[in-house]
RNA sequence: CGGGAUGUGGCGCAGUUUGGUAGCGCACAUGACUGGGGGUCAUGUGGUCGCCGGUUCGAAUCCGGCCAUCCCGACCA
């Protein structure tokens, strides 16, 4: 690949409006180009990168036998409309109509069209399990697309689905693809974690998310210090508090004027906000309901959203609605005498001699106590976890990290098979609807989250095992030193006859734009022929950032094809 | 959808308050000098000032409408 020959638009300045590294550098490095919001081209350095990728991800799912299909990208609505994803997407979906005026949608996902496939074409259990794949374009029609290639309206995943008549291959695959999942990012290089994740609405036994730990990652992640336990946010728990301490203050009200938040009410009472507790109402299936939480912990709006008689999709009560049924605004509500049902967290069910609201504007009350002053039933864990609190088994103690999710794994079980009346018969001629898992991995996201990982000021520091080529060889002067051009010429073509990959920076450009775009660029193993260097017979050589050396050809043929083991 | 911002040559920006017919840096082209970390000088090319309408003798600038992009909140690979 000869740079004078690429397209490779890099740029002087930072683009403007780019504040996450991966969107800035693949822009400047002239990788990536925007068309639209969250719609790109990829040039002919980052598709190089993506087709490793790919290939990576291709052999990862040869190995656990998956087979690679491609489906296609716009789909009929009656597929889902019989799942009845149709109705439940919303504007995601992205919807349109061919020139007869019937229904199509650009595909999100492929569970509707890979559930037909199997329907019309497997008959019979000898074919179960079995696993199918492909990687294509995606479109999602995201509220807010942002953070460049991170979260892309369209973007290209590879999603992988199997089919099982019992359980137990189910979970074989589910593990094999997990296997699949971690040599993948492994192979790649990449700082990541497996955590347990909520499923949704699509339920189910298992569901892990596969994240490259980034600070510009959109997720929060909860570790042991001690333990293998790993978990987003929206799972994560805390191992509950020891047992509620006996009461020793008698309950008094006193005057908070103006003191509306947990932090004015600690301050003016003098107290921690973990000795407060908040209440916190939101839309119930029947009336509104009371979370209650210690003061210092925040609502995990998910967890919370699965408690019988909350409203899904969760809702924080109208301020007016909260008013007219309590008669009394939203910093002064406590539990103490409450009219509607509530629930309590259980770390503020463990408190004693607590501060809440008095349900009454501008009165608290102090040295209130469960049980004796307000009834105690329903204690559920509705808090996010907080960094220091103890892990589950209480081992260890929680960190929290910010997380890419480049992969997601979970069990399907028979939603699809069901609504779309998939039917296999088993051995004994019964007919049942096979189990499905579905398996997605983004690939796009993961150049995005490699980028995060891997860059300096300079540039970007791509890891071996998805540079666009092995090896960056720049000419000095060539065009006034014929015999320095003669030799980049010929180490060029060794190296192609060696079967390196190698980009070539044949411009004549001054050696200062070479080297900056060299670094822009990242390709880990920079050679540079200059007339220097090739009067001493020697081939000057850096590796990414480290000091530069001078090496002969055949040192360089070492150093080139030892890296290429992995 | 709610809140905030921005749209001016390929890129980054000034000009808008106070209307007078578009400018700077980079990039690009040509030439000279220079020659190992984005060099210097000279001469050039390139813009319906996001779009539509209005006010005005005259609009990038004022008014109205629309569109797009970006940032902060709910979605997800």
């Amino acid at each position: 690949m000869r740079f004078s020959n690429t397209l490779i638009p890099t740029l002087r300045d930072d683009p403007a409006r780019t504040d996450v590294a991966s969107q800035r550098l693949l822009l400047r490095a002239g990788f990536l180009r925007q068309l639209n919001a969250g719609i790109f081209t990829w040039l002919p350095l980052g598709f190089r990168v993506l087709q490793k990728v790919e290939a990576i991800v291709r052999e990862e799912m040869q190995r656990i036998n998956a087979q690679e299909i491609l489906m296609p990208f716009v789909q009929p609505a009656e597929l889902w409309q019989e799942s009845g994803r149709w109705e439940q997407m919303g504007a995601e979906l992205l919807r349109i109509q061919d020139r007869h005026e019937r229904d199509f949608c650009l595909s999100p996902t492929h569970e509707e069209i890979v559930t037909d496939l199997f329907r019309n074409n497997v008959r019979s259990y000898r074919e179960l399990p079995c696993t199918y794949f492909h990687m294509h374009t995606k479109f999602r029609d995201e509220i807010r697309p942002r953070f460049g290639l991170m979260r892309a309206r369209e973007f290209i995943m590879k999603d992988a689905y199997s089919f099982h008549l019992e359980e137990s291959t189910l979970d074989k695959t589910y593990w094999d693809m997990y296997e699949a999942y971690s040599r993948i990012l492994d192979r790649i290089g990449l700082d990541y974690r497996s955590v347990e994740a909520d499923n949704g609405l699509i339920g189910g036994s298992s569901s892990h998310e596969f994240q490259v730990l980034a600070e510009a990652g959109e997720d929060v992640l909860a570790f042991s210090d001690s333990s293998d336990y790993a978990a987003n946010i929206e799972r994560a728990e805390a191992r509950p508090p020891a047992t509620r301490p006996e009461a020793q203050e008698s309950m008094e009200k006193v005057h908070t004027p103006n003191a509306k938040t947990i932090e004015s009410v600690a301050d003016l009472l003098g107290l921690d906000a973990t000795r407060c507790v908040k209440t916190l109402i939101v839309q119930g299936q029947e009336s509104l309901v009371a979370l209650i939480l210690r003061g210092d912990h925040d609502l995990n709006e998910l967890k919370a959203e699965k408690l019988p008689g909350i409203r899904t999709p969760f809702q924080f009560a109208d301020p007016n609605d909260i008013e007219n049924s309590l008669n009394c605004s939203i910093g002064s509500i406590g539990p103490v005498g409450l009219e509607i049902p509530y629930y309590v967290d259980r770390d503020a069910a463990a408190l004693a001699d607590f501060v809440c609201g008095a349900n009454e504007d501008n009165y608290h009350y102090t040295g209130a106590n469960w049980e004796r002053d307000a009834h105690l039933q329903d204690i559920v864990d509705i808090r996010n976890v907080v960094e220091g609190d103890l892990e589950p088994n209480g081992t260890g103690r929680l960190l929290l990290k910010r997380g890419i999710e480049v992969g997601h794994i979970f069990k399907l079980g028979r939603k699809y098979s069901e609504s779309m009346r998939v039917a296999i018969q088993d051995q004994e001629g019964a007919t049942i609807a096979p189990a499905m898992g579905c398996y997605g991995f983004g690939v796009t996201r993961t150049v995005a989250a490699v980028i995060e990982q891997c860059h300096d000021e300079a540039g970007i520091l791509w890891p071996e095992s998805i540079a666009p080529a092995k090896v960056h060889l720049i000419s000095v002067g060539a065009d006034r030193s014929p015999e320095v051009g003669e030799a980049a010429d010929k180490l060029y073509q060794l190296l192609q006859e060696l079967n390196v990959e190698v980009l070539y920076d044949d411009r004549a450009e001054r050696p200062g734009v070479k080297f900056a775009d060299a670094d822009l660029i990242g390709i880990p193993h920079r050679v540079v022929i200059g007339s220097r260097t090739l009067k001493e017979g020697v081939l000057e050589y850096r590796f990414q950032r480290n000091e530069t050396e001078k090496i002969s050809e055949s040192e360089l043929k070492n150093r080139v094809s030892a890296s290429s083991i992995h």
